[in-house]
DNA sequence: GATGAATGAGCCTTCATTCAT
DNA sequence: TATGAATGAAGGCTCATTCAT
């Protein structure tokens, strides 16, 4: 019955996508402008209108597509049985991601989210569930070392975690002012942190 | 000559900037219109217009006004000798000031503007500086206290103060998503950090 | 992949600039808002600035569409041979278009040019180059009238050329402000003039 | 009874009125704002308005200053018998106030004036009959010099009148677009016509 | 009278969205 | 589906005018 086969129809949407997220990542949400996107995609409003019912769904749909980025970098500590092994790759993981121009550019986006979260529940649900993940996942390696004696009794995996990613996060902010963060120098510090975690202190 | 003292033109500008913060606050930069900042103030367009020349300048003396808040919340480690003291009072004025309702009211600012630097050379050069200030004094801290032989002398300063105040970035924004973090259990975990910190692990 | 005709755009606006025009004569430049340019052309704002980037670009187009007509109306005199015959048809075509409303309306418009070209040095330069070229084509019919011994050695061609031009704008005045001037009183004063120029007095 | 001497309030009017003519000489009437002639004046807004009523006030007052003033220059001719001669004492009265600054900054608020009476029945009564009065007086002189059979008895005493008034017009245009016009070139270009006009030709 | 901060109607312009082709 | 000219509700800002001091 389609036309036109969807897999045609997911690629364009692809395209818009891609376009909108150059702007947004360039301008910010409010001052992007449809006309930008037109100009940046090639493509006519009515064709974007065709795939994205409003501008603020355009914004919902690139949420979205961030949305499942960031757990696949804390995945990266997934596959070892040492949590302080784990949280190392998960830091390096992060870490190499904010050198990429693409990992950047991501960034640029998700702060305008963080942002707009304030005002929009949807985002703000997207925004912070993106969160709770890896904060569920380091504190679950948090007590996996406490099982095993690797990790300090004392610390409390929840909020231990929390920090962690907190940390990112505001490592992320820097990086996107400019300030040039490198992955050792980082790591090293990250050392730091991970032996007040570590059970001998 | 002048009919009216000019302490009264201060006090108008205060109360215009107190209106547009508390609109900036609610809905960001750009979905706040000069209009809602009319109605918020109960002034008129003519009468905002005349002491700020745009609602760029506008935002601009925002930013100019959150910029010195933070410097005062971190000098509250300033006191003390002891460099772990000193970081525990800072971590405990910061927490302490994301319970009351104008420290959020603040931050929420703070994250539009975080988000706006991105664009504005100028909110990023105030955005920055409000944090190298902290880092600094945070590095600072960490060298008095590696030379008497209170914090491990492996300890980068510049690094590790960089990644305390990435750390509160974090918690800021979690905190402004709707979590609820407790100063003692934030300070709590912060322990565990210091303890990294430590000469003696 | 054009959908609509080239041809089209031009008429559109052209149709805006008629409107422009009518309200320009109407309620001159400045008096005229966009809002009645709207109304007088039933279309929308969006639309005229879809066409024209500016009201200053509006009445750009309006200064060049009035450009080249005067020169048309100075070409009636370029046929002949005789420099007193060629004189009269065009004094005849000048003041026969202040008769009808078509030319009266142009006039209003190009009254308000004159004003603006005090202050804008393009439109200057335009209503300047207008009044040029009449003035050169003058020059050239007396020169050659001189030549040929019809019209007084003593003439200075270039100043009498400004002068009878002057005389037109001044008429051009006096009729805008109401005065009836009759073509044919109009050229029986001419005549007087002619006489003066002329080589057997 | 009036706190202050009847001569001051007549100066403070005067310098108002200035200042006005400055900025509309520079601007025009409707680009120049209150604030503008505020500035130029040194005075305040209620101090202006406690002088005139309104800004259109301001136009008509300056309208009303300028009539009487070309009054004065085609009064040059009138106290010579010969007509020829009185036209060129006229003439040359007017060429000369073209080339004194006061003069033409007069003319170019006059020619916003000549504009603005398209649309102001007052403004075009006092316009019309800035005109209708040296018209008048040269008929006038015409007349007499028929009578005395100097001036050519085909001569049509108001057409001539008229058409010589708007040369006189034509050439402030020209000279307000920048046009330099010298005196002495202008009145042999008038000598031309003269000699059109007289009786033996 | 003089001052100048404040008013607010209204102006120019933008931009998300629609719809005939 | 794709196109892009057209729509029109708002938004930022100006400026003639007022009025408490």
């Amino acid at each position: 019955m389609p036309k036109v086969k969807p897999e045609t129809l997911a690629l364009r949407r692809e395209e818009i996508l891609r376009a909108a997220e150059n702007c947004f990542a360039r301008q910010g949400f409010h001052q992007t402008t449809i006309q930008d996107v037109i100009k940046e995609s090639g493509l006519s409003a009515g064709c974007i209108y065709g795939h994205f019912a409003s501008k603020d769904e355009l914004i919902q749909a690139i949420s979205d597509s961030r949305h499942g980025r960031d757990s696949t970098l804390f995945a990266a500590g997934g596959d070892t049985d040492d949590p302080l092994q784990g949280l190392r790759a998960v830091a390096r993981a992060f870490l190499g991601d904010l050198q990429k121009e693409a990992g950047l550019q991501a960034r640029r986006v998700g702060l305008q989210l963080w942002a707009e979260a304030l005002r929009d529940d949807v985002i703000r649900e997207q925004v912070a569930s993106g969160i709770r993940q890896p904060i569920a996942l380091i504190a679950e390696m948090l007590r996996r070392g406490q099982k095993r004696g690797v990790i300090h009794r004392t610390v409390q995996p929840r909020g231990a975690a929390r920090a962690i990613v907190a940390m990112f996060q505001g490592i992320v902010l820097q990086r996107l002012w400019g300030e040039s963060i490198s992955t050792s120098e980082a790591m090293q510090v990250f050392e730091t942190f991970l032996a007040g975690l570590a059970a001998k202190r």
